[in-house]
DNA sequence: GCTTTCGGTTTGTTATTTGAACCGATGGTT
DNA sequence: AACCATCGGTTCAAATAACAAACCGAAAGC
């Protein structure tokens, strides 16, 4: 690996529940040796992707990602145009609503609505990255991925969450078949025990399928008549962020989800 | 320089007015070799921070970048926190509203907000980069700089870009020497010719000047009771923003913008 | 006051980065 | 159709920057 994917590596760190992180901390993290470590810090630090908070010493992200940010979502609006489908996607199902994208063979939610229905709701603020085998964004991402990255994915070790993950590669590539014939996921458990979850993929310009889009509800609230539901705004929602991204669905999908709309 | 700058400076070639650049062109403008821009080029994409567009095999800036925002957004609000009050600046002032920030000795514009008050107006949707010697932005932020900054950037070629740019360093401490006492900075033509603005430091938390916000009008329509309403707005927002920053000003600023408020 | 750990620095060794030349493909010009 | 320039991408010896271990002084815990 290359210096600067260990130094990009690096901001991968800071996480919601760890914004700040010292030296010695980060090292061992990484695993990188701390003079190694430093120098990617200050020179991150000199381009403004980290700064050092005052007095404890310890770093955070920096400005400069915010610029950036600015000029992709300025070129390809992807979080401000999905944002809003997202909150009514959450309102009308009464669940939580995510959305993830693919970013280097890692699956990340980028941004989530909560519905103000139910005093409980599934929460996802902490989450960094979301698991291929045990989400129902992951298996959505997964079948339509080339062959190449499921094998890679299928390859890795596949922790077993729950008590209902699926952790068999043939069956999660069955799974993955069924995802590709209904053109949504559905993961029960899989992640968390009591959560209950529907995804579809969504595409981009390329129609390569470049993220998910989730519905995450409580196991106990799924009933049939809410499952329909939820398939049926989720479906509707997919196909709407999709076409703001400029995004083309594969002819298969939009006919799959046009006949279940 | 090391890898890494390299690397991310890339980053700083992507512009709101230049957002697809194919290898060659980036290697000329970064002045690097094209096998050496190529090899970054990959790694940043590997790590999502750039990507391929299909066709042309241009690159643009990649979705990570966004991750990483909403991230640092979570944990220091910066843009987010100031946009509504820039807004307001823009509304009260009819005239364009726009905040800086200092990243890496780079005074950058970061957001802005138009007024619909006239139908002409000063727009900066292209500015990459605003030059300390010539904006109020730039002379606010240098007048609260370390010595040792100023010293830097004074010794600098400083461009004359209108008839009416400062550019001798002598004259320019004077200058910055009265926006300290003043507690806010103005430009008459320096920049543009026919675009008069007026500026004010914003703090952090450490009371670190770390950018400016600043009314741009065109030269015209700058009578000295607009000046007048201009510099009460201007003060105003400037300690709304530091204050939601979580920012400190610095004891003679906030005696300074209290009596002129 | 002892020990550990912190952020940061120094050093010789080592491995990565570098740049000129080179590809095949593409697209305009004559 | 022959030519030429330029594109994105590749190769490989030479140069350079990254590396790990040991070391610092300062702060924190005991």
């Amino acid at each position: 690996m290359g210096t600067i994917s260990k130094a990009l590596e690096l901001l991968n760190y800071f996480t919601k529940a760890r914004p700040l992180i010292g030296l010695s901390d980060l090292a061992r993290l990484a695993e990188l040796n701390k003079a190694t470590c430093f120098r990617l810090l200050t020179e991150l630090a000199d381009n403004g992707f980290v700064e050092q908070i005052g007095t404890s010493r310890e770093y955070r992200l920096g400005p400069s990602v915010l610029r950036l940010a600015a000029l992709r979502e300025a070129q390809v609006p992807t979080r401000e145009a999905a944002m809003p489908v997202l909150q009514v996607l959450a309102q009308q199902t009464g669940e939580t609503a995510h959305l993830s994208l693919l970013i280097a063979d890692i699956l990340r939610p980028l941004a989530h609505a909560y519905s103000a229905a139910h005093a409980t709701k599934v929460m996802l603020e902490d989450t960094e990255a979301l698991p291929f085998h045990a989400t129902s964004s992951g298996l959505a991402v997964l079948a339509f991925q080339p062959e190449a990255f499921r094998n890679r994915i299928l390859a890795q070790p596949l922790p077993r969450l729950t008590t209902s993950t699926e952790t068999v590669p043939a069956a999660l590539r069955a799974c993955i078949n069924e995802v590709r014939a209904l053109g949504y996921a559905e993961s029960r458990g899989g992640y968390e025990s009591d959560v209950h979850s529907m995804a579809v993929p969504l595409f981009d310009a390329l129609g390569r399928c470049s993220g998910a889009l989730a519905v995450a509800a409580l196991g106990s609230r799924m009933g049939e008549a809410q499952r329909r539901k939820i398939r049926h705004a989720l479906l509707q929602a997919g196909t709407e962020i999709t076409t703001l991204w400029g995004g083309t669905l594969p002819a298969d999908i939009a006919t799959l989800w046009r006949l279940a709309a």
